[in-house]
DNA sequence: ATAAAACCTATCAAAAAAGTCGGAATTAAA
DNA sequence: TTTAATTCCGACTTTTTTGATAGGTTTTAT
């Protein structure tokens, strides 16, 4: 019942974005080292971002990422949910009929369901604003999410 | 952000042991051949729950385990806790000051420290008894959550 | 004694997660 | 019109976690 580093990842890239996108789009490169993250590694999270629709990118020279959206429209279930699949307790709860053989005479369904209904509006609570402004008050991004020793400076 | 097979079967195991204890300790052996799960497997998940005081044994001929509190007085969190470990969006949340260099400056600590407390609730808010109650409802309570095709009768 | 059970620990296999790599497509600017 | 900066794609490898098995040891009612 843990987030991944995909999450960790991504969501320390998203609020990156959003903080720097002021200047025009951000490339990945910049934000793979601020963050002291692997590109290579950002690029699969950051083209399911993308594929999401949560960012936004443009090609070529000066090209980057930026946010499809502004940030306090970015819920953090929306981020998690790309990054890290569905937030369910177990699968079934968020299958239709298949792979449940009787859903009505699965007592244990609707109750997972609840369960996820629940979660999910506890992470849909947050937005991506509520983090950028926490952010802004620390000089750093970097910390505990990240695993750079933050010491830049 | 999905509960693995540990908690499934795990929960399983214990809603067996709660409807079945009446006539005094339940044998792995039976709860493993009732949701038709190995019970070889169960053990480990069985000892945890021992361990964590959620349930207690009875060694030699005519044991096997019961329930250490009643089924009102077992949320949901405390089970899953135990099988799938801390229920936390991220590491440090639930770290004490190691592994995070500076608690007071890490902008996304206490986000993620409420994050949790919250979807803690969202689990603690169950119990045992509701998940018996909803079984008892049921002649079986094989189904989705067991891979077994739920048939015997 | 015997046998039924919990209990323990090592190992293995399979799956998922994390990370790397090489290159193709796009495009602003020299 | 070449160059270079960038996104984009997908295959691959490595590492970690999960799921499962197996063999042996206690314990204890009969």
């Amino acid at each position: 019942m843990k987030l991944s580093t995909r999450s960790r990842y991504g969501l320390l890239a998203i609020i990156d974005l959003a903080i720097n996108q002021e200047k025009g789009p951000v490339p990945l490169r910049e934000i793979a080292t601020r963050q002291n993250l692997s590109e290579n590694y950002l690029e699969h999270l950051v083209g399911a971002l993308r594929r999401a629709e949560l960012i936004q990118s443009v090609r070529g020279p000066a090209g980057g990422y930026y946010l499809a959206r502004p940030p306090e429209e970015i819920s953090l279930g929306a981020i998690i949910r790309v990054l890290e699949g569905p937030i369910a307790p177990v699968e079934c709860s968020h299958l239709d009929e298949e792979g449940c053989l009787s859903p009505e005479d699965c007592f244990i369904r609707g109750f997972w369901e609840d369960l996820r209904v629940e979660v999910n509006q506890v992470f849909d609570a947050r937005t991506l604003n509520d983090l950028v402004q926490k952010a802004r008050y620390f000089k750093s991004i970097s910390g505990c999410l990240s695993s750079s020793k933050g010491e830049e400076e």
